[in-house]
DNA sequence: CATGATATGTAGACAGTCAAGGTATAAGAG
DNA sequence: CTCTTATACCTTGACTGTCTACATATCATG
Protein backbone atom coordinates (compact mmCIF):
# COMPACT_ATOMS: atom_id res chain seq x y z
CA UNK A 1 0.00 0.00 0.00
CA UNK A 2 1.51 3.18 -0.84
CA UNK A 3 -0.47 5.10 1.94
CA UNK A 4 0.18 4.45 5.35
CA UNK A 5 -3.01 4.66 6.51
CA UNK A 6 -4.94 1.26 5.89
CA UNK A 7 -8.00 2.12 7.59
CA UNK A 8 -8.71 4.41 5.09
CA UNK A 9 -9.45 1.60 2.71
CA UNK A 10 -12.16 0.28 5.07
CA UNK A 11 -15.41 1.39 3.46
CA UNK A 12 -14.23 2.27 0.28
CA UNK A 13 -13.06 -1.14 -0.36
CA UNK A 14 -16.59 -2.25 -2.11
CA UNK A 15 -16.72 0.85 -4.34
CA UNK A 16 -13.45 0.50 -5.49
CA UNK A 17 -14.29 -3.06 -6.58
CA UNK A 18 -17.50 -2.82 -8.11
CA UNK A 19 -16.50 0.36 -9.90
CA UNK A 20 -13.62 -1.21 -11.61
CA UNK A 21 -16.31 -4.34 -12.41
CA UNK A 22 -18.69 -1.89 -13.82
CA UNK A 23 -15.76 -1.28 -16.71
CA UNK A 24 -16.15 -4.74 -17.48
CA UNK A 25 -15.55 -8.39 -16.22
CA UNK A 26 -12.16 -9.30 -14.59
CA UNK A 27 -10.61 -11.42 -12.31
CA UNK A 28 -8.95 -11.03 -8.48
CA UNK A 29 -5.52 -10.76 -9.84
CA UNK A 30 -6.55 -8.18 -12.48
CA UNK A 31 -8.95 -6.32 -10.35
CA UNK A 32 -6.18 -5.20 -8.40
CA UNK A 33 -3.98 -4.16 -10.78
CA UNK A 34 -6.15 -1.99 -12.25
CA UNK A 35 -7.14 -0.27 -9.16
CA UNK A 36 -3.36 0.69 -9.14
CA UNK A 37 -3.43 1.72 -12.03
CA UNK A 38 -6.31 3.49 -12.17
CA UNK A 39 -5.60 5.13 -8.40
CA UNK A 40 -1.80 6.29 -10.04
CA UNK A 41 -0.01 3.78 -7.75
CA UNK A 42 -1.54 4.81 -4.45
CA UNK A 43 -3.98 2.49 -3.71
CA UNK A 44 -2.41 -1.42 -3.43
CA UNK A 45 -5.43 -3.93 -2.97
CA UNK A 46 -3.70 -6.65 -0.61
CA UNK A 47 -4.81 -10.15 -1.86
CA UNK A 48 -6.13 -10.97 1.85
CA UNK A 49 -8.24 -8.14 1.72
CA UNK A 50 -9.48 -8.75 -2.24
CA UNK A 51 -10.71 -12.23 -1.94
CA UNK A 52 -12.59 -11.97 0.65
CA UNK A 53 -14.47 -8.69 -0.18
CA UNK A 54 -15.01 -10.30 -3.67
CA UNK A 55 -16.38 -13.47 -1.81
CA UNK A 56 -18.22 -11.25 0.37
CA UNK A 57 -19.86 -9.06 -2.61
CA UNK A 58 -21.02 -12.46 -4.57
CA UNK A 59 -22.85 -13.11 -1.24
CA UNK A 60 -24.56 -9.88 -1.23
CA UNK A 61 -25.41 -10.57 -5.13
CA UNK A 62 -23.49 -7.78 -6.00
CA UNK A 63 -21.55 -10.14 -8.22
CA UNK A 64 -21.62 -13.16 -9.69
CA UNK A 65 -18.26 -15.63 -10.87
CA UNK A 66 -17.46 -18.01 -13.42
CA UNK A 67 -14.20 -19.98 -14.43
CA UNK A 68 -12.80 -18.68 -17.24
CA UNK A 69 -9.99 -19.13 -19.19
CA UNK A 70 -7.42 -15.88 -18.73
CA UNK A 71 -5.52 -14.45 -21.41
CA UNK A 72 -2.34 -16.23 -20.80
CA UNK A 73 -4.37 -19.34 -21.34
CA UNK A 74 -4.94 -20.11 -17.68
CA UNK A 75 -7.77 -20.63 -15.28
CA UNK A 76 -9.26 -17.69 -13.69
CA UNK A 77 -12.44 -16.84 -11.77
CA UNK A 78 -13.93 -14.03 -13.82
CA UNK A 79 -15.93 -11.94 -11.89
CA UNK A 80 -18.61 -9.24 -13.58
CA UNK A 81 -21.25 -7.25 -11.92
CA UNK A 82 -24.97 -8.13 -11.50
CA UNK A 83 -27.66 -6.04 -11.69
CA UNK A 84 -28.16 -4.99 -7.96
CA UNK A 85 -24.61 -4.45 -8.03
CA UNK A 86 -24.74 -1.25 -10.51
CA UNK A 87 -27.51 -0.12 -8.50
CA UNK A 88 -25.36 -0.85 -5.56
CA UNK A 89 -22.46 1.14 -7.01
CA UNK A 90 -24.52 4.24 -7.78
CA UNK A 91 -25.84 4.81 -4.02
CA UNK A 92 -21.57 4.13 -3.05
CA UNK A 93 -20.17 6.57 -5.37
CA UNK A 94 -23.11 9.12 -3.31
CA UNK A 95 -22.78 8.34 -0.22
CA UNK A 96 -18.70 8.93 -1.23
CA UNK A 97 -19.22 11.70 -2.45
CA UNK A 98 -21.51 13.23 0.40
CA UNK A 99 -18.78 11.51 2.78
CA UNK A 100 -16.02 13.64 1.11
CA UNK A 101 -17.36 16.37 1.18
CA UNK A 102 -18.53 16.30 4.46
CA UNK A 103 -14.91 15.76 5.44
CA UNK A 104 -13.77 19.04 3.36
CA UNK A 105 -16.28 20.58 5.09
CA UNK A 106 -14.95 19.92 8.58
CA UNK A 107 -11.16 20.58 7.34
CA UNK A 108 -11.84 24.32 5.93
CA UNK A 109 -13.32 24.57 9.56
CA UNK B 1 -25.00 8.88 11.89
CA UNK B 2 -26.65 10.46 8.84
CA UNK B 3 -24.57 8.15 6.41
CA UNK B 4 -25.12 4.51 5.84
CA UNK B 5 -21.82 3.15 5.40
CA UNK B 6 -20.05 3.38 9.54
CA UNK B 7 -16.87 2.00 8.02
CA UNK B 8 -16.22 5.35 5.99
CA UNK B 9 -15.59 6.65 9.32
CA UNK B 10 -12.43 4.18 9.80
CA UNK B 11 -9.43 6.20 9.48
CA UNK B 12 -11.00 9.58 9.32
CA UNK B 13 -11.97 9.98 12.97
CA UNK B 14 -8.56 10.67 14.21
CA UNK B 15 -8.41 13.25 11.36
CA UNK B 16 -11.93 14.58 12.56
CA UNK B 17 -10.90 15.16 16.04
CA UNK B 18 -7.58 16.83 15.57
CA UNK B 19 -8.40 19.27 13.09
CA UNK B 20 -11.46 20.25 15.35
CA UNK B 21 -9.17 20.49 18.48
CA UNK B 22 -6.66 22.11 16.25
CA UNK B 23 -9.24 25.36 16.46
CA UNK B 24 -8.93 25.31 20.26
CA UNK B 25 -9.35 22.91 23.59
CA UNK B 26 -13.23 21.28 23.80
CA UNK B 27 -14.46 18.43 25.88
CA UNK B 28 -15.81 15.18 24.77
CA UNK B 29 -19.41 15.77 24.18
CA UNK B 30 -18.45 19.18 22.33
CA UNK B 31 -16.21 17.66 19.87
CA UNK B 32 -18.86 15.67 18.62
CA UNK B 33 -21.15 18.57 18.06
CA UNK B 34 -18.77 20.40 16.94
CA UNK B 35 -17.98 17.69 14.08
CA UNK B 36 -21.93 17.43 13.87
CA UNK B 37 -22.31 21.04 13.10
CA UNK B 38 -18.95 21.56 10.85
CA UNK B 39 -19.66 18.71 8.46
CA UNK B 40 -23.43 20.31 8.32
CA UNK B 41 -25.27 17.25 9.94
CA UNK B 42 -23.53 14.37 8.03
CA UNK B 43 -20.92 13.37 10.37
CA UNK B 44 -22.47 11.79 14.28
CA UNK B 45 -19.77 10.93 15.83
CA UNK B 46 -21.05 7.77 18.63
CA UNK B 47 -19.72 8.44 22.07
CA UNK B 48 -18.76 4.82 21.92
CA UNK B 49 -16.49 5.59 18.88
CA UNK B 50 -14.95 8.93 20.56
CA UNK B 51 -14.31 8.42 23.52
CA UNK B 52 -11.99 5.16 22.99
CA UNK B 53 -10.60 7.13 20.10
CA UNK B 54 -9.86 10.14 22.29
CA UNK B 55 -7.83 7.50 24.66
CA UNK B 56 -5.87 6.33 21.69
CA UNK B 57 -4.71 9.24 20.47
CA UNK B 58 -4.07 10.42 24.17
CA UNK B 59 -1.77 7.71 24.74
CA UNK B 60 -0.29 8.30 21.53
CA UNK B 61 0.60 11.75 22.74
CA UNK B 62 -1.60 13.44 20.22
CA UNK B 63 -3.58 15.22 22.72
CA UNK B 64 -3.90 15.47 26.23
CA UNK B 65 -5.80 16.43 29.25
CA UNK B 66 -7.02 17.82 31.95
CA UNK B 67 -10.06 18.29 34.55
CA UNK B 68 -11.99 22.18 34.21
CA UNK B 69 -15.04 23.32 34.59
CA UNK B 70 -17.03 23.66 31.44
CA UNK B 71 -19.31 26.64 30.46
CA UNK B 72 -22.20 25.13 32.27
CA UNK B 73 -20.44 25.19 35.60
CA UNK B 74 -19.79 21.16 35.64
CA UNK B 75 -16.27 19.27 35.51
CA UNK B 76 -15.47 18.34 32.24
CA UNK B 77 -12.07 16.75 30.57
CA UNK B 78 -10.76 19.03 28.35
CA UNK B 79 -8.95 17.70 25.57
CA UNK B 80 -6.11 19.85 23.20
CA UNK B 81 -3.53 18.84 20.83
CA UNK B 82 0.21 18.12 22.08
CA UNK B 83 3.07 20.05 19.75
CA UNK B 84 3.29 16.04 17.88
CA UNK B 85 -0.55 16.42 17.61
CA UNK B 86 -0.16 19.35 15.29
CA UNK B 87 2.05 17.59 12.82
CA UNK B 88 0.67 14.64 13.19
CA UNK B 89 -1.98 16.49 11.96
CA UNK B 90 -1.02 18.08 9.01
CA UNK B 91 0.26 14.56 8.10
CA UNK B 92 -2.91 12.89 8.06
CA UNK B 93 -4.69 16.04 5.91
CA UNK B 94 -1.70 15.09 3.48
CA UNK B 95 -2.55 11.34 3.26
CA UNK B 96 -6.57 12.51 3.07
CA UNK B 97 -5.99 14.35 0.46
CA UNK B 98 -3.45 11.83 -1.89
CA UNK B 99 -6.56 8.98 -0.97
CA UNK B 100 -9.52 11.10 -1.47
CA UNK B 101 -7.55 12.22 -5.36
CA UNK B 102 -7.05 8.30 -6.00
CA UNK B 103 -10.49 7.48 -5.30
CA UNK B 104 -12.06 9.87 -7.38
CA UNK B 105 -9.30 8.65 -10.33
CA UNK B 106 -10.84 5.73 -9.85
CA UNK B 107 -14.44 6.94 -10.47
CA UNK B 108 -13.45 8.93 -12.86
CA UNK B 109 -11.93 5.40 -14.72
C1' DC C 1 15.68 -25.57 -13.30
C1' DA C 2 15.17 -21.56 -10.73
C1' DT C 3 12.95 -17.34 -10.51
C1' DG C 4 9.35 -14.06 -11.10
C1' DA C 5 4.84 -12.95 -12.73
C1' DT C 6 0.32 -14.72 -12.88
C1' DA C 7 -3.55 -16.54 -10.27
C1' DT C 8 -6.61 -18.23 -6.27
C1' DG C 9 -7.40 -18.68 -1.82
C1' DT C 10 -7.18 -19.38 3.70
C1' DA C 11 -5.83 -18.62 8.75
C1' DG C 12 -5.04 -16.00 12.60
C1' DA C 13 -4.29 -11.64 14.58
C1' DC C 14 -5.70 -7.16 15.34
C1' DA C 15 -7.97 -2.75 15.28
C1' DG C 16 -11.84 0.08 15.17
C1' DT C 17 -16.71 1.09 15.34
C1' DC C 18 -21.32 0.07 16.93
C1' DA C 19 -25.26 -0.56 19.94
C1' DA C 20 -26.38 -0.53 24.34
C1' DG C 21 -26.02 0.45 28.83
C1' DG C 22 -24.38 2.75 33.25
C1' DT C 23 -23.51 6.98 36.13
C1' DA C 24 -24.32 11.69 37.34
C1' DT C 25 -25.50 16.85 37.34
C1' DA C 26 -28.17 21.02 35.93
C1' DA C 27 -32.07 23.42 34.10
C1' DG C 28 -36.69 24.00 32.98
C1' DA C 29 -41.53 22.37 32.68
C1' DG C 30 -45.46 20.91 34.84
C1' DC D 1 -41.10 18.36 43.92
C1' DT D 2 -40.73 15.37 40.23
C1' DC D 3 -40.08 14.49 35.35
C1' DT D 4 -37.74 15.18 31.23
C1' DT D 5 -34.12 16.88 28.44
C1' DA D 6 -29.56 18.24 27.73
C1' DT D 7 -25.05 17.91 29.28
C1' DA D 8 -21.04 15.03 30.36
C1' DC D 9 -18.16 10.91 31.24
C1' DC D 10 -17.18 6.09 30.30
C1' DT D 11 -17.31 0.70 29.49
C1' DT D 12 -18.73 -3.71 27.61
C1' DG D 13 -19.40 -7.18 24.11
C1' DA D 14 -20.27 -8.13 19.47
C1' DC D 15 -19.14 -7.57 14.89
C1' DT D 16 -16.81 -6.39 10.72
C1' DG D 17 -13.00 -5.73 7.88
C1' DT D 18 -8.25 -5.48 6.77
C1' DC D 19 -3.54 -7.11 7.46
C1' DT D 20 0.38 -10.28 7.34
C1' DA D 21 1.70 -14.50 6.19
C1' DC D 22 1.10 -18.66 4.24
C1' DA D 23 -0.20 -22.50 0.81
C1' DT D 24 -0.78 -23.88 -3.83
C1' DA D 25 -0.19 -23.99 -8.83
C1' DT D 26 0.91 -22.58 -13.79
C1' DC D 27 3.58 -20.21 -17.35
C1' DA D 28 7.41 -17.68 -19.39
C1' DT D 29 12.08 -16.18 -19.10
C1' DG D 30 16.80 -16.56 -18.22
Amino acid sequence: MSIKKPDLLQGTLDLLVLKTLAQGPHHGYGIAQKILLSSRQIIDVQQGSLYPALHRLERKGLVKSEWRESDAGRMARVYSLTRTGHKHLASEIEQWSRYAAAINWVLEG
